[in-house]
DNA sequence: CTACTTTCGCAACGCTGTTGCCAAAGTGCA
DNA sequence: TGCACTTTGGCAACAGCGTTGCGAAAGTAG
């Protein structure tokens, strides 16, 4: 996964032409993405050229440009290694903002980041699901609203809540619980309430994408396990919704044929045996199961890593991640492999509102389709 | 997944640049692409230039130097819709050719094909791949050899075998039975035997990237099921091989908890239960294995069609497709969607050969990392 | 035959990254 | 302290990309 692929190699049906506007924004946006990831160490000139392949000279027409803007500034020099040192660039954090919204069945938060994705401030407060949309809007609006409050600029609101929805069209389904979200505008209604860019995607989906934008990982899988057991993809760097934004759906693999009903109406999905067996308080086997069901993704998208997240596991946190470990390492040694290793994704419960902050902040980083 | 990307919001770290030359290539090849999609019916410049999100002065170039490499050609005139009449233009299929070559654990099958991907020429060997390297290297040079006799332009030669190896190096690893080729630099060994380029892949990527090309779908899994059960995923019009071109592991993914025992050693795996069934008789029990595999793979990946292969398969299309059907179809009524449909795979057993030349002509259409 | 529509190439243009060159700013040694 | 050398990074000229403006070519409609 090392060749340096510059242009989408993808689907042909939809893949569109290249003009020099649309060359010049993905190469700032790379350079960007690089002065994100050096952090307020910065990174030379130089080797932001190395990196994304184009000359020195043309990565200081574009951190000229950047620099003007505001984007980015210089910060210091490094040691000479022999010639004239090399000026250090960094990204100005306060360049610009995000709001982030997690909106959960019972609850909703809500944070500012700035450029680097850091947290500014935050809001919580508690909402149902299903007291209406009004009253939904408006909580999110009223929270927003006080989060923003004489900050200049701001790139926009991502919004992560539970699925089915559709993504690219910021359109609800019928939400699990709340059918009566079905087909509600979500995006376009924020939007025109709060004037500003909205996102909308599911939670899990956007914890993934922060995931990945801090680093966590090329290729890995998200499991959330909280009252439910949910999950999402991020495949070469990139967030993995499929068609419908239907991916991800994790919790109702099966993994017992003919095995207990779950509420789904399936029977032996991975849930179905993981709520079990912790209502029975067997925790141990409530990992076993989990690391199954993550053995068979490792197995079929050859990931890097599996991150674990949701309530549940934070109670327990090295019970489920030896005991899905456990699988992994099991399977590893059977194919002559090294074991795919199992984190605890850092987030501290507010990996969502942070990853759908990103849904508006990655694009300036040449992430998702934005 | 109808957003018109042109650039790749890919790989942050090995997202490289875009210069001038790079750019050409990139709508060069969506060009290309579009008149191979056509057919020989051909496609007239400005629906090309409407497609692809240039101008029609920018194709108008574009077509004018493919024309001039021999690459395309003009094929008569659609009719006037009330001005001059557009001209319609076709790719060349003789302009290019490429082997593939589908190396199998008793037999080689070798296709030579044109630009389009048809077939002009086939050859077919019996070869043991426990015949020993030398062996088996002299078997493909010499059956490549005989059918690029007196041919003009050959792009390279694609192999298609049974996994795991390494596709970006080329190194096979420990091929499933035949454990005396781990590390054997394959396409390093048959660059040098042939003097062309090679490229080699698993056999059902392969076949997946020809069935990709061939318009079977953006999204869709390809499960292969002959003497053993095996898979390769195609998300959004590329084939999805993980970073160790490991992906695709589909016969051994764990459908029942603490099952009977795999080859593989685990328990449970699709493969050890599909090939239980088949062992008694029992197909339609198979197909519900099967499908039950393919309704996970449905949820997790969101995909968009299902496609069958293999001789135990083939042997039986309808009870396998009926019967992996009936899972979708009940999956669809629960979560209140259009079941996933299942078809059985094109290609009469020269998938994977045909898949194979792909290799090599896929990346001149702008799909695959080439 | 005239008016109109549509296609498509030529020429000029703006903007991209590249190349050649040189000033700036360090290190290292005499 | 001074000189040679290395390395950074900006200025200017340049080649090549798609775009724009315009006109010739090739049809239809009346």
């Amino acid at each position: 996964m090392s060749s340096a692929k510059g242009i989408s190699g993808g689907i042909s049906g939809a893949a569109s032409g290249v003009n020099l506007p649309v060359l010049r924004s993905h190469n700032t946006a790379l350079v960007l993405d690089l002065l994100r990831t050096a952090g307020p160490d910065g990174i030379s000139r130089l080797e932001v050229a190395d990196r994304i392949g184009l000359t020195p000279q043309a990565v200081s027409k574009i951190t000229a440009r950047l620099r003007a803007e505001g984007l980015a500034a210089e910060a210091g020099r490094r040691a000479s290694t022999g010639g004239k040192p090399r000026t250090v660039l960094r990204l100005v954090p306060e360049a610009g903002h995000a709001v982030g919204v997690h909106l959960d069945r019972d609850a909703l938060r809500a944070v500012l980041v700035d450029l680097t994705g850091a947290v500014v401030a935050e809001r919580g407060a508690s909402l149902d699901l299903g007291a209406g949309k009004a009253a939904v809007v408006d909580g999110v609006v009223r929270e927003v609203s006080a989060l923003v409050e004489g900050r200049g600029t701001l790139l926009g609101v991502g919004v992560g809540l539970p699925g089915p929805l559709d993504h690219a069209l910021g359109v609800l389904h019928r939400v699990t619980g709340f059918p009566e979200w079905d087909g509600f505008p979500l995006r376009e209604e924020l939007e025109r309430a709060l004037g500003v860019s909205v996102v909308v995607d599911k939670d899990t989906n956007a914890a993934a994408l922060g995931l990945a934008v801090g680093g966590q990982g090329e290729s890995f899988a998200y499991l959330h396990f909280g009252a439910g057991l949910g999950g999402a993809l991020v495949l070469g760097g990139v967030v993995h919704r499929g068609a419908r934004t239907g991916a991800g759906e994790f919790g109702h693999q099966v993994v017992q044929l003919d095995g207990p009903v779950c509420e789904c109406g399936n029977r032996g999905c991975v849930e179905a045996l993981c709520l079990a067996a912790v209502g029975r308080g067997d925790y141990e086997e409530a990992a076993r199961v989990l690391g199954t069901g993550a053995a068979n993704l490792v197995a079929l998208l050859d990931i890097d890593v599996v991150l674990l997240g949701g309530r549940t596991v934070a109670a327990r946190p090295e019970c489920f991640v030896r005991g899905a470990a456990a699988v992994l390492e099991e399977r590893g040694r059977r194919v002559g492999e090294d074991a795919v290793p199992v984190r605890v994704a850092p987030g501290g419960g507010r990996e969502v509102a942070e990853g759908a902050a990103q849904l508006l902040l990655a694009p300036l980083f040449g992430r998702g389709e934005g």
